[in-house]
DNA sequence: GTGTGCTTGTGAATCGTTTTGTCCGGAGGT
DNA sequence: ACCTCCGGACAAAACGATTCACAAGCACAC
């Protein structure tokens, strides 16, 4: 059976093809005599609706491109979510890709929700090189930033203050007691890395008296969080940190469970800060502080700033900054 | 500027369409002249191939459309990550759909995925209506279903042994000694946990002097673990149960969190399995129980299976069953 | 009977590609 | 010198929808 397109339905309910698709587009414009033949036609054959063709001739997708570093990541998976909810209420449907630290696959993705011709892009890059960013937005696709600001005012925004987060980060852990500090970082590219480092070193030159050490794996996840865990516990106690910032939750929760599996005192002789407040940073052997993201927030008004630019491509780019909050727990409480 | 089309790229280069077109698509096809000559004329207007319209010539999308119950639990989301990475191989993009246990949302996923005409579909149900996957597969877009078999046998599957993970978790619990089991579950329709229900009331019922008590949840989330573990804490303790197995590990987690925090004894008083076996099962504060699926596995067998129907859509469906794995953490060494 | 206005339906052009068949000019064979 | 062959380029016909401008039908009034 060949596929059935809209001349099919048409003949069959012996109308013509213009009178489906403005059964589909615009009912009001039928009687409702003939709407009724069309139904009927159209349920009989199973037609379904060729969005390609309907695409070409419209070149209206209905789909916004949303790029994230790594979709397994609570936070991300929680950006995520938020932002399929605004866009389903804009009847609007969302393809989400995780680049995984690797700007092939940014570039890859974007290329592709471009040539889809997507109605706009959600972008969170985690490098310096916003050119493939600049150029879609040129050719008429408008792009969102998440995390990361436009240096040069062309895109629009939308993220927290990673280096305030930072910030609060070694002030908390100082105030503890703390004078022997790690980062425990991702990769270096990583734009919100560097600027989450800034704040903490900038914390520590002002203290003064205390130790900054930085230590980088290749990516963000629990698993390289034990490894930096491991090497903590393998280290004469007089040498160990007595505190330490993962680069993010995944790293942190990594770094606890392996302390704590290794009889490290935590946070007695080790104090574990991590960053996002994801969920599981409450359920883990000690309840991780953290430096909260709002992720539902971010991904809301991101995606408020998208339809907006949808509608009048034109306005100017507008900025918006979070501020990241930090939340205590027993990883620190000492 | 109005996009620019290959027309303008073949006026730009003095060439024909046509030959832009074999520039991209049979680059053999041209004399090496003439391939820099378009080659230049498309860097320098910046050309974006237009998918919409390529598709509507070739009937295919290079897409394939996976709808998950929830992307954002790690099970999930790995699977989601071996998919994406079959894909790659096969040049094919992946689009995936959380359809957070409502019928509307999958319905809505799988018309799209087939009214974008993607090549091929893989989905992880989670009610007993497969009409719908019937439908789609019969007009001719391939349809491989995960964690959940087609009794009629047309669609091929992909999944773990609910039942024998059930069986798995009570056989452990009453072996630790435990009498008073409960289940805690999420919504009824999720057909996993009917399954899963049932091997665990079968070893219930062969053991013979243990009691279960079921207990359902809307959601299969952390929150709503934490609720149970709130009603069994409220309890006197003579009225707890002494082993609890959670739908999923994401519940599981929440209990234990909340057990703990509310002094309770895990796994002394209360001993607490999981399903799924994610990441952060082993890093809880009481390291959890679980039984493991796996994800990796279980998803790229189900991009496999797929791949094969594109080439033959003809072949007989296959089934493809892993066993679950049963692997003890300290929530229920006693 | 003609003119006016309104509703409903249609024919045909169009969107940006791919692909088929054709054409052209020069190399090679006899 | 003639014929054949072939690589390389092109013109034009799809693909399946939407939409614009127009036509047919009807009611009503003059």
């Amino acid at each position: 059976m060949p596929p059935v397109t809209i001349q099919e339905v048409a003949r069959h309910a012996g109308v013509s093809a213009a009178t489906v698709s403005n059964f589909f587009n615009w009912p009001d414009r039928l009687s409702t005599g003939m709407a009724e033949r069309v139904r009927s036609a159209v349920d009989e054959l199973g037609f379904v609706p060729n969005m390609p063709a309907r695409q070409l001739r419209t070149s209206r997708s209905g789909m916004i491109g949303l790029s994230v570093i790594n979709a397994s990541n609570p936070f991300f998976a929680e950006m995520v979510v938020a932002v399929e909810h605004a866009a389903t209420e804009k009847n609007l449907s969302v393809m989400v890709g995780s680049t995984h630290e690797s700007p092939q696959q940014q570039r890859q993705y974007l290329r592709m929700f471009e040539q889809f011709r997507f109605d706009g892009i959600i972008l969170t890059p985690f490098d310096d090189n916003l050119q493939q960013a600049h150029e879609i937005a040129a050719r008429g696709t408008p792009v969102v930033l998440v995390d990361r600001t436009d240096d040069e005012g062309l895109l629009p925004s939308v993220g927290t203050d990673h280096e305030a987060g930072g910030y609060l980060a070694a002030r908390h852990l100082i105030e503890q007691g703390c004078r022997r500090l790690w980062f425990v970082s991702g990769p270096r590219q990583v734009q919100q890395m560097v600027r989450r480092l800034r704040g903490y070193q900038k914390a520590v030159d002002e203290a003064g008296n205390v130790s900054l050490e930085v230590l980088e794996f290749p990516d963000l996840d629990v698993g390289f969080g034990r490894e930096a865990g491991r090497q903590i516990a393998d280290r004469d106690p007089q040498d160990r940190p007595d505190g330490v910032f993962g680069g993010n939750d995944l790293q942190a929760i990594g770094i606890v469970a392996e302390l704590v599996d290794a009889g490290v005192d935590v946070p007695g002789e080790v104090a574990v800060i991590g960053y996002d407040d994801i969920v599981f940073a409450a359920t883990t052997a000690r309840p991780l502080t953290s430096i909260r993201q709002p992720s539902r927030e971010i991904g809301a008004a991101a995606a408020e700033m998208l339809f907006e630019r949808l509608l009048s491509p034109s306005t100017p780019a507008q900025q918006q900054l979070f501020q990241p909050e930090l939340q205590v727990r027993a990883s620190t409480r000492r």
